[in-house]
DNA sequence: GTCTATAGGTTGATAGAC
DNA sequence: GTCTATCAACCTATAGAC
């Protein structure tokens, strides 16, 4: 038996991703703690209290936009587990993790790093970033690698955002573009650190 | 005649400079938007309509928290004017970037970066470093230049705050760690970019 | 230069009707 | 699931005494 679908039928679940959509983009221009979830309840067209039947607290939007980011890296995790450790393995690596980064999570990516304080909050969480790219680096540099080491490959992988970092200000940049010279750099670190270490 | 100095007395320019210091250090912690100006007037022991003394509003004391930065980024606009236009320059003058950014300059740069929100409120002033950063892409990549090409000798330039993106969350990490990073990324990018150009 | 006191407004979140 | 109504806590900023 399939279930006939409505077409202006929105299910809960429809509605969780239109907060979700809706916040990014606040939480994105504004800030964090500037965007009130009066801000995104208007922009919704519902009330704040509507809001908070859907989600607990305001910082469980912030979560819920990035348990999605946290999966990738997961799946990049994995991925590196299985790989033999050869020369090009940073490399790869990186830029199979450019290839996972859509437009959308390029915002979230953005929204992740021009909020710290919020998402130091979520460390410890199934929305953590950072503890991910902390395995990343863990796996790919090697226990024994010194400080400095364990900042190059990380910066291997945050080109994504350091090309976000580079079009601020730009905003007629397109994502296209972004991800265009994110992969660029990318190569270009990810050369360097291999040339470094034959 | 010479003024004697006493040791325990604090002139106004003094307070000046330790509200700029606390202040730097509480938005880096908790973000601009989410420090108070209690949370700064009570780090310094004073009352917050003290603060209001000193600056006129909270606004102004990000703004000048940036003023410097953008000092030190005219200089560099000046420097790049008077050099001859040949290979290497975009090299050379990122690295001459990197020298200028002290461990405290460094913060700034931290700041800025994760406090966009606010960083836009103060285009168009004298502490507005966007639109010096934009020059600085102008001079080197030249008026025809495609957008990527843009985002590229941005990314040179940007190596400071991408290598404190990639600290971010490893707190233990030095200052000179992050710069020898920087370092590093700059001149792999810079010898990227030149070489597609030759 | 620093204080007390307060204006005037917003915030995140909850209770309870429908 | 969405609403109205409300709360205590907090915010930036100012007035005016010392």
């Amino acid at each position: 038996m399939t279930v006939k679908e409505g077409e202006s039928r929105r299910s809960g679940a429809e509605t969780r991703e239109e907060i979700l959509r809706v916040a990014l983009d606040l939480f994105t221009e504004k800030g964090f703690e500037g965007t009130s979830t009066r801000d995104i309840s208007t922009a919704l067209g519902i009330t704040k209290s509507a809001l908070y039947y859907h989600f607990p607290s305001k910082e469980a939007i912030a979560s819920g936009l990035m348990r999605r980011r946290r999966q990738d890296l997961d799946e990049l995790v994995a991925w590196i587990r299985e790989q033999p450790r050869e020369p090009g393995l940073v490399g790869a690596a990186a830029q199979r993790w450019l290839d996972a980064v859509t437009p959308q999570g390029l915002r979230g990516l953005r929204f992740a790093h021009a909020n710290q304080p919020v998402m130091r909050r979520l460390a410890g969480t199934d929305a953590d970033l950072r503890s991910g790219f902390t395995e990343v680096v863990d796996l790919l540099a090697g226990p024994a690698a010194g400080e400095v080491e364990r900042l190059q490959v990380r910066m291997v992988f945050d080109t994504a955002s350091a090309a976000l970092l580079a079009a601020r200000g730009t905003e007629s940049t397109s994502d296209d573009d972004v991800l265009a010279a994110a992969r660029w750099a990318a190569r270009a670190l990810a050369e360097a650190y291999e040339a470094a270490r034959r």
